[in-house]
DNA sequence: CCAATTTCAGAGTAACTGATATCG
DNA sequence: CCGATATCAGTTACTCTGAAATTG
C-alpha cells in the first residue's frame, strides 16, 4: 500500500526536526561509511576545523552531548590520526585538539557528499527562506545549550 | 573556562538540525523518563493519536525509520497496552494500529510537557518565521523520504 | 513470480550515568 | 573547598542488516 502525503497543518517543530535529522542521518552514515566514520565523528572533525584548539568540554557543549560522549569520540580520532591534542601551556589539565594533515585531508574527501545532501533537501528553496530557517535554528539551539553544561 | 557564543555565517543547516535535535532529544528523554517512555515510542503514540489505523510499514516510514525498527517499537507499546493491532478485513497481512485508551491518557499526561520544551526553543520567534521554517522542514522530509522505502 | 508487509534474530551505533582524579 | 576539566567503566537507548513467512 502507497502512503499518502502529509498535510501542513497541526505538525509540531519538534516532530518535523526529529523526523527530518533522522533521515538526513541515515544519508550521512551511507555516506560516511565508505571510510569507516560515524556521524558523531564527522561532526566534531566539522567543528574542530572551524574552531580549532577547543577543549574537550568545549567540543562537548557545541556537539549537544556529555563530556563523557564527546572524549570518546575524540579518543577515537586521536587513535586514528585524525585528531591531535596538546596541553594549554597556562591551564594543566585542559587539552586543546585540532586536525591533523589526515583529518583535514578526510573531511576534504566526505564533505562533498554531504553538501550534496544538503542541497538535496533544500532544492529550490529561496536564499531569504533558508536564512530565516537558519536564524531560528541557531536561536534554538542557545536556548538548548545551557540546560546542558554539567 | 565559558564558552563564547556562536557565529551565523558558515554553518550548515545539516549542523544545526542535527545539533537541535541533539538538544530536544535530551529533554524528551528527561521528560518522559517518568513514564518510562522512550523518544520514539512517544514518537509513535503521536503518530497514532493523528493517524488511527496505519500499518507499522507507513508507520515507519512516517518515522524515517525502517519496518523492523518500527515493529520493535509497536511491539513494546501493544506489550504495555498502550496500542493494540486488528488485522486489516480486507487484506489479510496488515495489521492496523491504534491508541487504547490507555494509550490515549499516557500521551495527554506527557505532551504539556513536550510543548513546553517546543515553546521553550521558539520563544519569541514570529509565527510568520515559524511557518516558514515548517513548511522548508516539511519539504525535507518529502525529500528525505523516497529513500527509505525499502 | 513479484511486490509489499510482517516479523525474528543478531549486530552495530550512539549516548548516558556514575565515579575518580587533577588543576586553579 | 569549589568549579571545571578529563577520563574510565558500565549501561541503556536506538537503529540497522539479513532472512523468512505471508498475502494479493
Amino acid at each position: 500500500m502507497t502512503d499518502s502525503g502529509e498535510e501542513r497543518d497541526d505538525v509540531s517543530l519538534v516532530y518535523v526536526v526529529g523526523r527530518v535529522n533522522q533521515g538526513i542521518r541515515r544519508e550521512m552514515r551511507q555516506h560516511l561509511g565508505q571510510w569507516e566514520l560515524g556521524v558523531p565523528e564527522f561532526t566534531a572533525l566539522s567543528i574542530l576545523r572551524r574552531r580549532p584548539g577547543l577543549s574537550n568540554a568545549q567540543l562537548a557543549r557545541r556537539s549537544m552531548v556529555t563530556p563523557q560522549t564527546m572524549i570518546e569520540i575524540l579518543a577515537g580520532l586521536e587513535a586514528r590520526g585524525l585528531v591531535q591534542r596538546a596541553g594549554d601551556p597556562d591551564h594543566g589539565r585542559i587539552l586543546r585538539a585540532q586536525l591533523t594533515r589526515a583529518g583535514e585531508q578526510l573531511l576534504d574527501s566526505t564533505e562533498p557528499g554531504i553538501e550534496q545532501i544538503q542541497e538535496k533537501i533544500l532544492a529550490g528553496v529561496p536564499k531569504r527562506q533558508q536564512q530565516i530557517v537558519m536564524d531560528v535554528m541557531l536561536r534554538a539551539m542557545e536556548r538548548l545549550r545551557p540546560g546542558l553544561d554539567n
